[in-house]
DNA sequence: CAGACATTTTAATAATTGTTTAACAATGGA
DNA sequence: TCCATTGTTAAACAATTATTAAAATGTCTG
């Protein structure tokens, strides 16, 4: 269960144009991740600007990074958004949840 | 589908504590929702705070409102929720969802 | 209609956030 | 080793956001 400062954190994060465009490309990318650079010319934003994102992310736990050789690579961390969603939806209805379901 | 604007105006509506809490009282509520007044006590907020979150909510497209008497009565929209969390998770992996998927 | 109640609006202030530029660190190839 | 490449950090500024207090709006009850 998370607490409701990190659920916070990650919607914060993921709360801004550019966090939330980078956080989709490396869930469609998946566990093998994206480097820095290949987000950077996607979005065409400066690596400073992106660093600063990277990091906002990272802090809320929903993106991951690793080193290989000079490059860094991204990945989106699944679980921690999973989490979110269940907070969010937690104790739906009263127990009920039929109403707050997709169709 | 959602825009990305509107999906971050979502998120930056939820992205704050006291109204995070607001929408997991009416999530828990179900279509009957919940009146400002109620709302004030259980989270001890000043009314004129929660009616600027009320308003940020609303304007968001997470929350309705209906007025009865004297009372208004807040109720969460769900397929706004759903379609925010579809918008997250579009394309997961690549089109192989099972690496992001909860256990 | 007068007064009490429920909520919103406005205006002012304090705090947080995003972007840019420039300088800095780390890696690997010539 | 030297240099180009990849990415991060730091400092400054502009813009956005949250909170408060006070006044205003609307609705019911007597």
């Amino acid at each position: 269960m998370m607490k409701p400062a990190q659920v916070v954190k990650a919607l914060a994060a993921l709360a801004q144009p550019t966090r939330l465009a980078i956080y989709r490309l490396l869930v469609a990318r998946g566990p093998e991740g994206v480097t820095a650079g290949d987000i950077a010319a996607k979005l065409k934003a400066a690596p400073a600007t992106l660093s600063f994102h990277f990091r906002t992310l990272s802090h809320a736990g929903l993106v991951e990074s690793r080193q290989e050789g000079r490059f860094v690579y991204y990945t989106a961390n699944f679980a921690v958004m999973n989490s979110m969603v269940a907070y969010l939806t937690e104790n739906c209805c009263g127990g009920n949840p039929d109403a707050c379901k997709p169709k």
